[in-house]
DNA sequence: ATACATTTGTCCGTATGTATA
DNA sequence: CTATACATACGGACAAATGTA
């Protein structure tokens, strides 16, 4: 994951655009492959320490930019090219 | 069978979808023909790794899409023309 | 007539994951 | 953060009908 993977919660950027950030890096970065989940909402909540609010809107942040995108009842998936 | 009749858990198809594409596929490029039994139910879950309600959902679906139809205590058999 | 194997029908419980309030 | 709902998937068990030995 790495130690720049972390949340300021202090710094002037809103913890869902740092994630949404991180996820985006991670995913550039090869983390996860297209067509593939990445980890749920639980698991992201539980990795970040954000609530599960937060990680939606990152999530939906993501799926805006199309770098990602949400099949209901499977998960979060990386926007193939 | 080929390489591509192999069920991928992790991707945003759910596995009885997948399922039901991979049958409807070789019943058109003929390995079974009209008024002939596919493979058991449990033949399924032998070959394609998965519990037997999702065979079973992959069957009501071809079912649905008149590409096969059961007959209790007989088998599932390929829909003639 | 009996026994056995096969196949579909049905129901139970558990787990994971997203959607919504 | 909690709770509920829904969809999906797995595993097991038993019943009912059929075909065969």
């Amino acid at each position: 994951m790495g130690p720049d993977d972390e949340i300021d919660h202090a710094g002037p950027v809103p913890p869902y655009r740092q994630l949404a950030a991180i996820l985006a890096a991670r995913i550039k970065r090869g983390d996860w492959h297209p067509d593939r989940a990445i980890p749920s909402e639980a698991q992201l909540v539980g990795t970040y320490g954000l609530a599960r609010a937060t990680v939606r809107r990152a999530i939906a942040l993501l799926v805006e930019q199309d770098v990602v995108y949400v099949v209901p009842q499977r998960g979060t998936f990386v926007r193939g090219r």
